[in-house]
This record gives C-alpha cells, sequence and structure tokens, in this order.
DNA sequence: GTTGTAATTGTTATATCATAACAAAAGTTT
DNA sequence: AAACTTTTGTTATGATATAACAATTACAAC
C-alpha cells in the first residue's frame, strides 16, 4: 500500500480551497517553539524535524515512515530515536496518535485545552481534527451518570469523509 | 494485584448488583450459535472456545493471551489460528476490537444493530460497552455538517471507571 | 573553564501484535 | 467417489514498540 506524496493535496482533510500547507506548517512550529520554551522543554534538532516531518505528511504517519525519513537526513535510524520524539511531542500535546491506525498526527489547537475528535476516513485515509465541544459535554454527562469520570483527550471516528463520498472524485489511496 | 476471577464480579462494568457471569457466557454462546446458523456461518470448535474464552475474561483480551489459552487446551498455538478465529468473531459481529487496547472483547448486543460506546478505564483497564444512542445521533449531524459520512461502529472513550475513582478500593490491575 | 549533574541520544537486543503464502485436512455438493 | 469449498496446519516474515545500558551533550555551579 504507497502512499501519495503529491504536493497537490487537502492537508488532513480542511476543504480550504488555495491552502498552503507550508503556512500550517510553519504556524505548528512556531506554537512549538513556544510551548517549549513556556514549558521548559527542550525541541532538540530530532524533536523539532520529526514534527515537522509529521506536519508535511498529508495524513497520519507511521512511526517507521518517520524513522525512515529522518534516517535519510542523517539522523539514528533506530527505532528508539524516533519512539522518543514521539513521546516527547505526544507529552508536549503538539502531536496525536490514532489508535486504529497507529500513526501519528500534528494536532492543530496545540496551544489550546481541547478534545480532538478525529474524523478518519476509511478510503483515503486522511483525517480530520475537529471540537465538538458540545457534544463531549453531553457525552461526559452521560459517562458520569454511569460512574465512569470521562478523561479521553481523543476519540476517533471513522467515515467518509467529502472528497471520498463523492463518486467523481473517488478515493485515492 | 491478582484479577478477580470468582463469580460476583462486575462484568465489564456493568453494575449487576449479583450478576452471575456464566449466564452471560451461556446467553452470548447461545446468541452466536443462533446468528451463525441464521447466517450460514460456521462456530466451530476453535471459533467456539475463542469466544467463550473472551467472554471469560473480565477484560479486553490480548490476541496472544488468547492464543495461548487455546495453546493449553490443545489447539494449534500458530499465531493464524487465533488471528483466523478473532477475524471470524469480528466479521459477524461477536465481538469487538479495542484499538487502542490491541485487544478483543465479546460484544453484548451481538444480535442488535448498536453503536458500541467503550467506557475503558486508564486504570484497571476494565471495559463497558454502552449505547448512546442519542449523542450518536448528535455526532452523525455534526460530523454530516462538515460533509463526512460517520460510520463508525464503535467509539472508544478513556477515563476512569466507577470503582477506581474511590479511594476505598482503589485500583485493581 | 572545569566539574558535577541531568537530559538526551546511541546502540543492541527483544517484546508484542499481525499477516503472507502455501500445504493439508475436513466439510459439502454433485 | 470426485470435485469443490471452507477451514486448519505450518513456516516464515512483517509491523509496531520497548528494555537496558552506554555514550554524549547541555547546563548549572563552582
Ligand atoms: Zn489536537
Ligand atoms: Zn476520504
Ligand atoms: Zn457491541
Ligand atoms: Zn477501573
Amino acid at each position: 500500500m504507497k502512499k501519495n506524496t503529491s504536493d497537490n493535496h487537502d492537508h488532513h482533510g480542511e476543504q480550504s480551497v488555495s491552502h498552503n500547507h507550508n503556512d500550517c506548517i510553519d504556524s505548528a512550529l512556531a506554537t512549538a517553539e513556544i510551548l517549549c520554551v513556556e514549558q521548559g522543554q527542550r525541541l532538540t534538532k530530532v524533536r523539532r524535524r520529526a514534527l515537522e516531518l509529521i506536519w508535511e505528511s498529508h495524513r497520519p504517519l507511521g512511526a517507521y515512515q518517520l524513522l525512515a525519513k529522518l534516517a535519510e537526513e542523517g539522523f539514528n535510524s533506530a527505532p528508539p530515536t524516533v519512539y522518543r520524539a514521539l513521546d516527547f511531542l505526544l507529552n508536549a500535546g503538539l502531536i496525536h496518535k490514532v489508535e486504529s491506525m497507529n500513526a501519528y498526527l500534528g494536532c492543530s489547537h496545540a496551544d489550546k485545552d481541547h478534545q480532538g475528535y478525529f474524523l478518519i476516513c476509511d478510503d483515503c485515509h486522511n483525517v480530520m481534527e475537529s471540537d465538538y465541544q458540545d457534544i463531549h459535554s453531553a457525552l461526559i454527562a452521560k459517562a458520569a451518570q454511569q460512574g465512569f469520570e470521562l478523561r479521553a483527550k481523543t476519540i476517533e471516528l471513522t467515515g467518509l469523509c467529502a472528497d471520498c463520498k463523492m463518486p467523481s472524485e473517488g478515493g485515492r489511496t
């Protein structure tokens, strides 16, 4: 299963018409720098580059895919390298793990406290991160009724994205 | 902490006071038999026993844990054995996979069309399957607003279960 | 600027989860 | 029984993730 690596993409599902993804990456990296300074965390070369590479990807990136990219650029190519970077970025709230894909995605709202609802397309595997505050509140209340204290930070929802619903475009794997 | 294997336990979190889990297992197996006959599927020895073992476990069971149990009973001990059984049971709607745990859980509503909302305890790792119809409808509508056709059959929610919230009981791993 | 300390990275090995491919056996239909 | 389909056995490998410990680097104190 080969991945699409073209430049003409749709981010993770956002319907931005003339969306320059470079701006996203720059913005995400700038936010990351600030957050790390604030939290006294060090955004080292490999961590920073890992974050960039995750953002450059058009969909969630697997750990070993990321490791391969890092290795190409001269970083150490053993698994702990990438898993350490991922752990750091996850703990810093700069990326999310999509459990159902074993893959990692840049967080679009790293600076805000938020619940990430991930709309994962079964067809093209793009992922869009949304913030369903009202539904989340209802969910917390519902769970509380059953004595469960909901703490989930991310919720994964699968289905068909707008593009893949349209037969004209079809799914692009 | 050792796992509670008595009959008086909390299933996957349901607040049944004097709940005999053997009844659950029997009921689940009976339902499975019926469903398989209806669908022209064969619930072979290994598939049936796998389903029983999954139900006998008090929390989601990993594939290799299940494989070990099957092997103890004389079944073939190679991975395909268990993954084939799991595939069958998943396709038949008799079990669910909890992606965030890489583990498998008997479905409590195999005979009904339903959305499984899994309340996964971060502490004791028990899982309760609930059916939040109203919230799910809201979620479908919300996703649709963004052009996304929600098809998720299972949604995983993490947090703290009723037991683990209480310091008196504490978490039982 | 040297020394001590903590954080990060390098390295090797291994654990854990899952599937591919093909052969053998068992069940089903004719 | 023969032909066919489904299931199971078997071997090998792929894919994801972590443990353990050594070496290096960053940083602060002196
Ligand atoms: Zn986020
Ligand atoms: Zn799609
Ligand atoms: Zn279910
Ligand atoms: Zn618990």
